[in-house]
RNA sequence: GGCGCCAUAGCCAAGUGGUAAGGCAAAGGUCUGCAAAACCUUCAUUCCCCGGUUCGAAUCCGGGUGGCGCCUCCA
């Protein structure tokens, strides 16, 4: 409930380090301070996809969410080992494998290079490991093992079933009564569980399916144990932050806690984060509903850091509504901060203004935008900081407030490695400029359907009209592109041009 | 039925006991040959409703109303 109080030092004065990082922890239902299990140090696991198809912008968003945990937990100076798992044995790839005639474990890797394309494509940090499921049946086995042989899990014909009984702490993760659990469980022909909530460990191969030799006979695991064996096996029997989206709380979640814990004894992640859904304008985006995006298809739409801002501008535990609107709106946001950068960049750029003070209080921002994320990863309260940062930047080139050019330059390179700063933490502005504002032309040019030569002719048709002072021609000609999209730029540096936002 | 979440301006969205961030849209202004961009100003006496606690509540408590999620594979 309270915070831990600041250490002191010997000297009276408050320690720097560690940085006063509070999270949402599930387990809890509470914002609690980040207190590594190893100083320093932070072993992070996330869910990975299960390689049976495309992800879609529901995933996007919640490895977006952690990917900027890990981002931020290293800008915070902290080690962070971050992984997270393929699933590339399950039955649902079995099944998709059957349908396009491939064997599972080709279907699986396939759609694990796709997964890295559209990660890359969305600026995703490739995790420390990235373990498979069909690369650990040796540790999935030894822990299975483990639980039998401590009388947390049964065998019965070929399969293995872990004991929900035998675990007094079952369900205190999702905090459901288990009786009433009971209600909804249903023993599936076939099974040969001894109560209907226990769960499979290891399930008996049918003939035709993957299977790996076992102590139980050949099959494969069931879906939970992996994340156990293989979290054990990168980050300890006991590590700091498990994430995922909410509805692994139950039962995937719960039943790692079950499998791990009875297994080896003690506490399993120390804090639990899960991200809420991303829905289609209030409707539900399921695969019965045929109405499923997926990421790469937003991608040719929309600018991946612009979909990155879409995911940010609203906390990572809040639901989120996917839109034409928002994502315009993000559009419009991201390409107010790039044309902000070119312009600043322009400026600053190979220039050394020396040493000295710096105009205002340039520091604050950031300031303001580290204290958003201290606070539960608020990304959304830190890209509000990042207005008054950009405002600065723009004054100061536009309408400097002062003359001393020193002063400005050293002010604006201030601000600017600020932004580099975010960029690292968010994965936001990490194109150049320019290469960012061309490819949002040229996109738009596409949809738009836009005439790239015309435009230029009469752009040196115009150009021509002013340099004769024909004001009247140069507007007739203003006027006839912007009907066709088209907005003209008179800059100090020449006549550019862009293509206008769609009215409504 | 069980567990849990949410309700803040036209729209999106922070803030969770100290007197309403930010963005989009809109309006006016500065700048400009005219524009665009940028900057400035305006835009919620008020945070779904009703009670309560408190010196003080959008924030806490109780009761409504309206959305939503999980409880089965699901990110």
């Amino acid at each position: 409930m309270r915070d831990t109080p600041t250490p002191m030092d010997p000297r009276g004065l408050p320690h720097v380090t560690p940085p006063a990082i509070r999270l949402f922890n599930t387990m809890t239902m509470q914002k609690e301070l980040l207190q590594p299990a190893i100083p320093g140090e932070v072993g992070v696991y996330v869910c990975g996809p299960t390689v049976y198809s495309y992800i879609h912008i529901g995933n996007a968003r919640t490895f977006t969410s952690f990917d900027v945990v890990v981002r931020y937990l290293r800008h915070r100076g902290l080690k962070v080992r971050y992984v997270r798992n393929f699933t590339d044995v399950d039955d649902k790839i079995i099944k998709a494998a059957a349908e396009t005639g491939e064997a599972p474990v080709e279907l699986a890797a396939r759609y694990v290079e796709i997964f890295r394309e559209d990660t890359r494509a969305l600026h995703l940090l490739e995790p420390d490991f990235s373990p498979r499921v069909s690369d650990h049946l040796p540790e999935i086995i030894a822990i299975i093992q483990k639980l039998v042989d401590k009388g947390h899990a049964y065998a019965s014909q070929g399969d293995v079933y872990f004991s929900v009984s035998s675990d007094e702490d079952y369900a205190k993760l999702s905090k459901r009564n288990l009786d009433e659990l009971c209600v909804g469980e249903r023993v599936q022909p076939g099974e040969q569980k001894r109560e209907p909530l226990d769960f499979a460990l290891w399930k008996a191969a049918k003939p035709g399916e993957p299977a790996w030799e076992s102590p139980w006979g050949p099959g494969r695991p069931g879906w939970h144990i992996e994340c156990s064996a293989m979290s054990a096996k990168y980050l300890g029997e006991t590590f700091d932050i498990h994430g995922g989206a909410l509805d692994l709380i139950f039962p995937h979640h719960e039943n790692e806690i079950a499998q791990s814990e009875s297994a080896n004894g003690v506490t399993f992640a120390r804090y639990w984060m899960h991200c809420g859904f991303l829905d289609l304008e209030g409707a539900k985006m399921s695969k019965s509903l045929g109405n499923v995006v997926r990421l790469r298809d937003a991608l040719t739409k929309v600018d991946p850091e612009a979909l990155r801002f879409f995911f940010l501008a609203t906390h990572y535990r809040h639901p989120l509504s996917f839109s034409d609107k928002a994502l315009a709106d993000a559009e419009t946001r991201m390409e107010y901060f790039y044309e902000t950068l070119r312009k600043v960049d322009e400026r600053i750029s190979g220039k050394d203004f020396g040493k000295g003070p710096l105009h205002g209080d340039p520091q604050r921002f950031f300031t303001e935008f580290e204290s958003a994320m201290d606070d539960d990863f608020n990304t959304a309260g830190g890209l509000g900081s990042l207005s008054g940062l950009f405002g600065m930047m723009n004054e100061l080139t536009d309408k400097p407030p002062v003359k001393d050019k020193a002063l400005v330059g050293r002010t604006l390179h201030a601000l600017r490695e600020d932004v580099r700063r975010v960029s690292s933490v968010l994965g936001l502005f990490e194109d150049a400029p320019d290469a960012w504002l061309l490819r949002r032309r040229e996109r738009a040019v596409r949809e738009r359907g836009i005439d790239v030569a015309e435009v230029e002719r009469l752009l040196g048709e115009r150009t021509a009209a002013r340099a004769a002072k024909d004001f009247a021609a140069a507007d007739r000609v203003r006027s006839e592109l912007k009907e066709k999209g088209v907005e003209i730029m008179d800059t100090p540096a020449g006549t550019t041009w862009k293509v206008a936002p769609l009215q409504g």
